[in-house]
DNA sequence: GCTTGAGTTGACGTTTACGTCAACGTTAAG
DNA sequence: CTTAACGTTGACGTAAACGTCAACTCAAGC
């Protein structure tokens, strides 16, 4: 049996407010989400009522978007995660290319940012280097 | 002194088009760049002349859209490119404090990137081990 | 000398990702 | 019982980053 405690951390659930203020967005951005296909909330009643499979995934989505992924591309990866449980070979096969290629876009963005972030240490090392000719 | 070939490859310039179609962009979309003050090429009457100066400072734009910079983000630092060749202390020290910030932000990115590309190859695992229990 | 291709400046349209009301229901406090 | 705080669904507004005409110029080729 578990503790009580322990109940509380995976039972937690929120109310859009609640979950908007936690993740530092608004109530109207969860709403979008939700129409656009990328979350989909319980309810009680008509008040939506979120879990913790729903939390992680908007920290998914929220970190996708930090470093320029769209809404389109990001519920293609969140679709895949409840897709990769399928059963059908052929479905797999497919989502694993697919994921082969997501995998190449990601890296190729990384080396972007790399080589942007190697650039502005190069100017921030210029301006000290003409600093340090000043008086 | 320097050599033709050496000369064709610092003294060419690009028209508008051509510069388009090498950087995969279109027309339209260097003219915004030009009105939001990203970049200012040189000009044959009216018609835009870009040199390797312009060619080498669209690339650092485009490279940083490619990880989610906004345009407003992008011209700060390309403003800090010309900067950083100040020679009052005050200024040089606003620069490399802001430059501070952005490395810092950049970083940030990278980690979310990294992240996300982690979670998409456990996705991916979770896959090749459903493909393994098929038949 | 006239068409064709590439350039120019407006000006309005479009997509994405939400912001911002408006009008309404529901529960808790006073 | 009514007000206040939260929730709900529309519906319209907006900023960013271009797309898409339209109307015009200008140099090159036939």
């Amino acid at each position: 049996m578990t503790s009580a405690t322990e109940a509380s951390r995976t039972d937690r659930t929120w109310t859009v407010g609640e979950l908007a203020d936690e993740l530092g967005i608004t109530t109207r951005t969860l709403r979008f989400y939700e129409a656009e296909g990328l979350i989909a909330p319980a309810r009680a009643g008509s008040a939506r009522v979120y879990d913790h499979r729903d939390r992680a995934r908007l920290r998914l989505i929220l970190r996708g978007k930090r470093f320029g992924m769209s809404l389109s591309e990001i519920r293609e990866i969140v679709d895949m995660y409840d897709g990769a449980a399928s059963s059908e070979r052929r479905q797999l096969e497919i989502l694993l290319a697919r994921l082969g290629e997501i995998g190449e876009d990601l890296r190729a963005r990384e080396r972007d940012l790399a080589r942007t972030l190697r650039e502005v240490a190069e100017v921030a090392a210029q301006c000290r280097e003409r600093l340090d000719q000043l008086p």
